[in-house]
DNA sequence: CGTGTAAGGAATTCTGACACG
DNA sequence: CGTGTAAGGAATTCTGACACG
């Protein structure tokens, strides 16, 4: 599931709080909310269900906030993010292709 | 101020409220906050008083969280952070004294 | 010395809804 | 579609103090 390297640890992790991503966005936590239920960002769950974002969360929505002012709608910037990941899904795919290559080579030479 | 590169900002935003370091180091309210008051760490505040950490401070709490396991005092705690902060401290002198030194071996070519 | 706890108050967060558009 | 807001409840955090040792 770690797309990232252990350097990056904490830019993943999920402690802040809305509040806090509010002064550091500068957005409202009914936007924030709201970029979740269209499925943006992905904050976590305490077990009384207080969401906890990472920083790389607030990057997205520092992202997300350029764009809406840019008259993006949350659609469409929900497929733009899609593409990203198909993308680097495509990129694992051929990683493995390139893998299977070589070990097809490797097998033929024992 | 900055004593890190623009890399670490992470580590060093103070972002993570007092349950959220509870949970990442095991502590309870009560140490993390005794800790503070011994000057061990220190953590900013909310316009309303509530304490923020970051990363770095929680590195620093599983730190102590070790030494007071192996029978430390706050009180030696304290004397270690300083030597190490006097060590930081004479670097930076010594640093400038080099410099010193070579402007001063520069002006006299001059 | 270091930490647990009960006390009371103030700020935080949550959800679902009404509103405008 | 995206966001503001008032509503009511539940969890969070804060401080100062009593307690044990």
């Amino acid at each position: 599931m770690a797309t990232h390297s252990q350097k990056d640890a904490y830019l993943y992790k999920k402690v802040i709080t809305i509040g806090t991503v509010c002064e550091l966005t500068g957005l409202s936590e009914r936007q924030i909310r709201y970029y979740e239920k269209r499925k943006l960002i992905f904050p976590e769950r305490t077990e009384r269900g207080n969401r906890k974002y990472s920083f790389s969360d607030v990057e997205m929505l520092m992202d997300i906030a350029n764009k809406m002012e840019d008259g993006m709608q949350t659609s469409e910037l929900r497929k733009e993010m899609q593409k990203k990941e198909s993308k680097r899904y495509d990129n694992k795919l051929k990683e493995r292709m390139i893998r299977g290559q070589l070990n097809a080579y490797f097998n033929k030479r024992d």
